[in-house]
RNA sequence: GGGCGAUUGGCUCAGUCGGUUAGAGCGCACGGUUCACAUCCGUGAGGUCACUGGUUCGAAUCCAGUAUCGCCCACCA
């Protein structure tokens, strides 16, 4: 569906039958791309696109990532910076085999029965399946990314950036392999990270089991929540200075159904108040009980499978799921009477943050990257003010984590990701390799590639990312890209991937590229439903951000996210904030329809200078292109939004294009008088388009064409919005707007008046103006003209200074009095007045009395002001004082 | 256990360097049948800026403390 010039367009703005067309034409002019070399002179603005996980639906996450980042482009590409978005999908390996191993379950598949290769083949086909999906519909919502440079994590340039980053950080001593207690979770079978790990406080239940001394002699009690875990037990642990164990300690302990001798030793780390005092201690599935062992020299026993299954070392129990043999033993030591005690207790559980299985501390051979060194270098960067993180408050989080970092444990045991490019020859020596059709021989004893296998774990998947900002300009190689794009400007993201994602991609761009991979972090907060909570699917609150695009359109759906979006602070995405959206595209459609009708027809040359209005429209014009461009600049996005809105509803719609009909349908005004004052109103539109296009880009687009072809001189010719220059600040005119907001305040004022004292809203009013000096009374003459049709008043007559005034509205111009004179007028403000029961209206006629008597004495002249009813227009006393104020200097 | 953030009309949020009468949208009340728009226009009511103390000529804003809510980090079995 092509969308048409029509001659009527509709009262409401369709916007499903306008945004297709307009991304297509954005396509087709290339402009997304960006120019084959630099401008001269041109600023440079780059930013890498978070890669949302190829397997999964668009979220309102992404819609806010990427409306974000299209606004921050698309100014930057009017201001004529060289700029570039890229774009890409990220493999996501436990999402994406979490996702796929559901499918293939339905085919009665599994991991298991495929085998790697063939898992792998299936993965692929499904890729193809949902690979672009994503970015479909990200530009739904108008991003003008550089599709042209669409990457994919796994594609074979990220592999070969993975390969060189890992050999180069292998060859600086920064890659080692070793033995520790890694977080595991049963389900997906894989190490995780703990940033990976959800820990949440939960009930539980505290077991106190006796254990019997090995001489026969007594028994010693330990505490557990997880009983399970005591047949990887090797010893029983108390505190030095535990009185009641003094004499335990050296002894031995016996461990029930495996009968297996446990040594009793002291260890500081043991706390005595809690429970027995007397800890077991499980090295292969306890953090602490392996710093334990460590340090005593104990060998850690392992009980558990990969999927937490009891394993071959708990006897009788093997087989069994964790839980299963809990229960079994919980149950065996009550009968054996050594169960002491069974008590509800709180305690922290770690559980996987992908499926939600209580993760197990495991203990196993893993690839680790020594990131001290890197986290010292990406810490600098941000303290020596080298890359700004906004809000800077999130610095200090930033700073904490790398203060305290733990080496990455970087391998995975899954299939779907970049495999760790080591390989080992059977005499154990390891070689790392970045070819991609890996080493020809052991680095070490040199035994041909034949002979050797390759490490099966494959990369943890935030380390390819962590390679993204310059993976994608092609590194390692010196591409043209790396040349002219890198370092990146603006790293746009959420601030909960601050640790997972932004700290590796400083850690890494410092080790691989020796500077930092960009300048600025933006950190976005989430996107909440009405009550301030989480959307999630189980509460069914989640906002399909494509739903709300065929509801209410792009345009406003970017508005509604752009005016509430604040680093580091979430916001909350609510009916009346989409429906205000909706209404603002509304506007803007109405409004630029309003203009594009009333053009005349004439062809006339404009003439004649500009109004007053006109000069005030255009000083407010520049004032606003000024701060909504400081705004950009300082990515204040929410800012931005707001000034723009305000000037487009109240500045233009609803005051200058009142005042441009008032001139435009004013008898006697010329052919040329009218094009002059049209050209005004079309050009300010022109500018405002312009002004809004980063954030709403198709209605922008949609009005520009349809102007263009109205007014070519005032569209510069250009064909597309999206390519237009961003509008530079005209002159202020200071006395334009002094004149102006003097005329508002005095419509305002007139409006209060007829308001307040229920005169009927057609009703002509009579009105006297006194001026002080000639420059207000030229302001009141030049504004009189709007104030008749604006306010529905009439003027009668002019008053000098030493003339006295009627009645009283006050105004910023200081000197313009109000009067009301007719009979029919006065008596229904009278009646208004004197009849009205509430309360308010009671205490008002107090103070109009009060004012009245003021006025008397004032003005020396009872008899004129009591045939002439008087309302005190605006605040009350305050104002009161100030007219009286007035009054004196005018006497 | 540490750290961070928030607290401004009924709701959602602005508020610049400390400076005149603290703003906006929604909601509410009242009024509006004119050819851009009722997804609209006009007018109005409504705020002790969480609390306490301090600095200052002057505090929503700076400092200290308190409270409530939220988030992040942390190995007590």
């Amino acid at each position: 569906m092509t969308t048409t010039r029509r001659r009527e367009p509709a009262p409401r703005y369709d916007a499903a039958a306008v945004e297709p067309a307009i991304y297509e034409r954005w396509l087709a002019s290339g402009a997304f791309a960006p120019a084959v070399s630099a401008p001269r002179g041109a600023r440079r603005f780059v930013i890498t696109m978070p890669p949302p996980n190829v397997t999964g639906a668009l979220h309102i996450g992404h819609a806010l990532t990427v409306i974000v980042e299209d606004v921050m482009i698309r100014y930057h590409r009017m201001r004529g910076d060289d700029t570039l978005w890229v774009p890409g999908v990220d493999h996501a390996s436990i999402g994406a085999q979490f996702v796929l191993d559901k499918i293939i379950a339905e085919e009665g598949e599994s991991r298991a029965t495929l085998g790697r290769e063939r898992y792998l083949e299936r993965m692929w086909q499904f890729m193809d399946s949902t690979r672009d999906v994503i970015g479909l519909q990200l530009r739904r919502l108008g991003a003008s990314a550089d599709w042209g440079r669409n990457r994919f994590t796994l594609d074979e340039q990220s592999a070969r950036a993975v390969r060189v980053a890992f050999k180069r950080l292998w060859d600086a001593g920064l890659v080692y392999r070793g033995e520790a207690l890694i977080t595991w979770c049963p389900r997906c079978r894989t190490t995780i990270s703990d940033l990976e790990t959800i820990h949440r406080d939960e009930t539980g239940t505290l077991w106190t089991i006796r254990y019997a001394l090995a001489d026969g002699d007594g028994s010693i009690s330990v505490a557990t929540t997880r009983p399970e875990t005591l047949l990887g037990d090797v010893a029983v642990a108390v505190h030095p200075e535990d009185h009641r164990y003094r004499a335990l300690v050296g002894r031995e302990a016996v461990l029930p159904f495996l009968g297996r001798r446990l040594p009793i030793i002291a260890d500081a780390a043991v706390q005595r108040e809690f429970g027995s005092g007397a800890v077991k201690i499980t090295p292969a599935h306890d953090p602490n009980d392996y710093a334990m062992a460590k340090r005593h020299e104990l060998a850690a026993i392992n009980v558990l499978d990969e999927e937490a299954r009891m394993n071959e070392n708990a006897g009788e129990f093997a087989g069994l799921d964790r839980y299963a043999a809990r229960q079994e033993i919980v149950e065996r030591l009550r009968a054996s009477g050594d169960l002491q005690a069974e008590q509800s207790h709180q305690m922290v559980v770690g559980r996987c943050e992908r499926c939600g299985t209580v993760v197990e501390p495991r203990l196993s051979v893993q690839w680790f990257i020594r990131v001290k060194p890197l986290a010292e270098r990406a810490l600098a960067s941000v303290t020596q003010g080298r890359t700004a993180i906004m809000p800077p408050h999130l610095a200090k989080v930033y700073a904490h984590w790398l203060e305290n970092i733990l080496d990455w444990a970087v391998g995975r045991q899954l299939w779907w990701g970049h495999r760790i490019p080591a390989w080992f020859c059977p005499d154990g020596h390891v070689t790392v390799s970045d070819a991609a059709e890996g080493p020809h021989a052991c680095a070490e004893c040199g035994r041909p590639a034949g002979e050797l296998n390759q490490e099966t774990d494959i990369f943890d998947t935030w380390f390819s990312s962590a390679l993204w900002p310059f993976s994608t300009l092609g590194w390692p190689d010196e591409t043209p890209d790396m040349a002219r794009f890198y370092p990146t400007t603006v790293m746009e993201t959420g601030y909960d991937i601050l640790f997972f994602w932004v700290a590796r991609m400083m850690m890494m761009g410092l080790f691989c590229t020796d500077v930092e991979p960009f300048r600025i972090v933006y950190l976005h907060g989430l996107v909440r439903a009405s009550g301030g909570v989480k959307m999630s699917k189980t509460k069914g609150n989640v906002v399909d951000p494509l739903d709300l695009v065929d509801e209410i359109g792009a345009d406003a759906l970017r508005f509604a996210l752009t005016i509430g979006t604040s680093p580091g602070h979430d916001q909350r995405l609510t009916q009346a904030k989409v429906d205000g959206a909706r209404n603002f595209a509304n506007k803007l459609w109405n409004v630029a329809r309003f203009v594009l009708g009333s053009q005349p027809d004439s062809g006339a040359t404009p003439s004649g200078d500009a109004s007053v209005a006109e000069r005030w429209i255009r000083s407010r014009l520049a004032e606003v292109v000024e701060r909504s461009t400081a705004q950009l600049e300082a990515l204040d996005l929410a800012g931005y939004a707001a000034t723009a809105h305000e000037f487009a509803w109240s500045d233009y719609a609803d005051w200058f294009v009142e005042m441009a009909k008032v001139e435009l349908r004013r008898e006697g005004a010329s052919q040329g008088e009218r094009a002059r004052v049209w050209a005004t109103l079309a050009g300010t539109l022109g500018d405002l388009l312009r002004l809004l296009h980063p954030l709403m880009p198709f209605i922008t687009e949609e009005i520009w064409s349809v102007l263009r072809d109205a007014a070519p001189s005032l569209t510069d010719g250009e064909e597309l919005l999206l390519t237009a220059p961003w509008p530079t600040p005209g002159p202020r005119d200071a006395s334009a707007e002094s004149e102006v907001s003097a005329l508002t305040a005095l419509i305002r004022d007139v409006r209060n008046l007829r308001s307040e004292s229920g005169v009927a809203a057609g009703t002509w009013l009579p009105l006297f103006v006194a001026v002080t000096g000639d420059a207000q009374r030229s302001a009141i003459e030049r504004g009189i003209g709007y104030l008749e049709p604006m306010a529905r008043v009439r003027p009668v007559q002019f008053a000098t200074s030493d003339q006295r005034p009627a009645l009283v509205a006050a105004t910023p111009l200081g000197a313009a009095w109000l009067g009301v004179e007719a009979a029919e007028v006065a008596a229904g403000v009278a009646a208004g007045v004197e009849h009205d029961s509430s309360e308010r209206r009671a205490r008002r006629v107090v103070e109009l009395r009060a004012a009245i008597d003021r006025l008397r004495t004032l003005l020396g002249n009872a008899s004129f002001v009591e045939r002439a009813p008087v309302t005190v227009v605006g605040k009350e006393r305050a104002r009161l004082a100030e007219l009286e104020a007035q009054l004196r200097q005018l006497r």
